[in-house]
RNA sequence: GGAGAGGUGGCAGAGUGGUUGAAUGCGGCGGUCUUGAAAACCGUUAAGGAUGCAAGUCCUUCCGGGGUUCGAAUCCCUGCCUCUCCGCCA
């Protein structure tokens, strides 16, 4: 959510920001409304300054005797007024707060203007010794594989839930555990973020803190009987941890990292970027999750690639690190950068992790604030996340480029202690 | 799921219709005292909003939402959460 006061005296820059991000927003609307809100306000505390002072007088009234029936009833009519004042500021603030709630963040100004995918700028690129992308082996994709060394079952996942649901099975369910262990080991102990295992389920309140509601409904799930959402990604229960409230300076940045499933509907999506991994309803994923201070927040962006990028070095997995433009750039984020993984079978790169500033957007839906030292008013956090990693399409990176000319796996060296095994045949 | 009890400031804990935004204690901050510290004593200690250049003034807030009343932390309804007992259960 953007501030009020800053649309108020910005307003030309918001509709800018959003026709950037391919979004859209009432503002003149919401502007006007703002208008309305304000002086209803002015309206209607004149009005209770006034019953407040009287009111505090009846007693003393009453006291030397005096016959208070005429004022009771001048009250009941202010009282009156303030009620019908008070339902129409109501009525103001939520039409106010439906639009504020649909409006975008304002991309940073690092951030490349541009529409589509095609205008995000690739930062760097990182292959492992000994890669080439002009390796001529003809490579299974990773639905063969899965199949031919049964460690991943689609159709019957297919069976039990639907498509989407993928079934890991023997050594490839050992191999998606190691993975995620490794990652989660990497990150508390090398990258020294505290750890947590979040609830899968969250209120209407959490999603609506870190912005997945009420704009992106249609792609959560929802269960309507508990009116509990199924998260799409830890960021949601990690994050929301602190909503409402105020934290002290000296305990920031805090950093958690947290494994947990994420259940994502992907309304529309189907055909072949559907296959496989490629896009699941539920999948697995360590998430990092920084709460800073506001001067420090783009310096722990670029740490929290960093951290991501650390693993797929650890694995030595191909990848490429992209900086969104505003056109790509999701709904809560100012800046974003992603990271793909290559598929060699595929051709193609993956996204497996996407590492967000969301600078005080979130902190101001879910008022998650910070006592400064020396006494002043808290102000907004800035909060900040990073997949690190979403493990289906990194599987499926992994077994394509540790396959074997013989169609075996090799387990990559630093996942061997977790799974106690080094192959896959 | 059934039966009770309760949710008050950073924390503990008073307060059952009228100067109560809220006693008291602890903690925090500032000061006096002290070579320094402790103790003691004194003072101070919420957030949000409207308005204003500012100082300030005003409004709201005692779990959330409705209601009764001239007036609600206090009464009524409702939602959520916590605790105790019973039942069920990985």
């Amino acid at each position: 959510m953007l501030d009020l006061k800053f649309i108020r005296e910005n307003s030309e820059l918001v509709k800018q920001a959003i026709a950037n991000k391919n979004e859209k927003a009432d503002i003149d609307k919401l502007l006007e409304l703002d208008e309305q809100r304000r002086k209803i306000i002015v309206e209607a505390e004149e009005l209770k300054a006034k019953r407040n002072k009287v009111s505090s007088q009846i007693p003393q009234l009453k006291k030397a005797g005096e016959d208070v029936s005429g004022v009771l009833a001048e009250m009941k009519t202010v009282s009156d007024t303030i009620s019908e004042l008070d339902d129409k500021l109501r009525k103001v603030d939520e039409q106010l707060n439906d639009i504020l709630l649909y409006i975008p963040n304002i991309p940073h100004n690092t951030v490349p203007v541009g529409k589509t995918p095609e205008d995000n700028v690739i930062v760097r690129e990182w292959i492992p010794d000994g890669f080439s992308f002009d390796d001529d082996r003809k490579f299974s994709d990773h639905i063969e594989l899965g199949k031919k060394l049964s460690i991943l079952d689609f159709e019957r996942g297919a069976k039990i839930s639907g498509s989407g649901f993928p079934l890991y099975t023997g050594k490839g369910a050992t191999l998606e555990r190691a993975l995620i262990n490794f990652m989660l080991d990497v990150h508390i102990n090398k990258h020294k973020y505290s750890e947590v295992f979040p609830p899968f389920l969250v209120n209407k309140e959490s999603m609506i803190g870190t912005g997945q509601l009420p704009k992106m409904a249609e792609d959560m799930y929802h269960i309507e009987k508990d009116d509990l959402y199924p998260i799409p990604t830890a960021e949601v229960p990690i994050t929301n941890m602190h909503r409402d409230e105020v934290l002290n300076e000296k305990d920031l940045p805090i950093s958690y990292v947290g494994y947990s499933a994420c259940f994502r509907r992907e309304a529309g999506s189907y055909g072949k970027e559907a296959r496989g991994f490629l896009r699941v309803h539920q999948f697995n994923k360590v998430e990092m999750v920084k709460i800073v201070k506001p001067e420090t927040s783009y310096d722990e962006l670029e740490k929290i690639v960093s951290d991501a990028e650390d693993i797929l070095q650890a694995l030595k997995i191909p990848y490429r690190v992209l900086l969104l433009c505003t056109g790509d750039l999701s709904f809560s984020a100012a800046k974003c950068y992603d990271i793909e993984t290559w598929s060699p079978a595929e051709k193609k790169w993956l996204e497996v992790s996407s590492c967000s500033n969301f600078e005080d957007f979130q902190a101001r839906r879910a008022k998650i604030r910070f006592k400064k030292e020396g006494g002043k008013k808290p102000g907004l956090v800035h909060t900040l996340n990073g997949s690190g990693l979403a493990t289906s399409r990194l599987m499926v990176s992994l077994l394509e480029n540790y396959q074997t000319i013989d169609g075996k796996i090799v387990v990559p060296d630093v996942l061997q202690k977790y799974t106690g095994f080094q192959i896959i045949e």
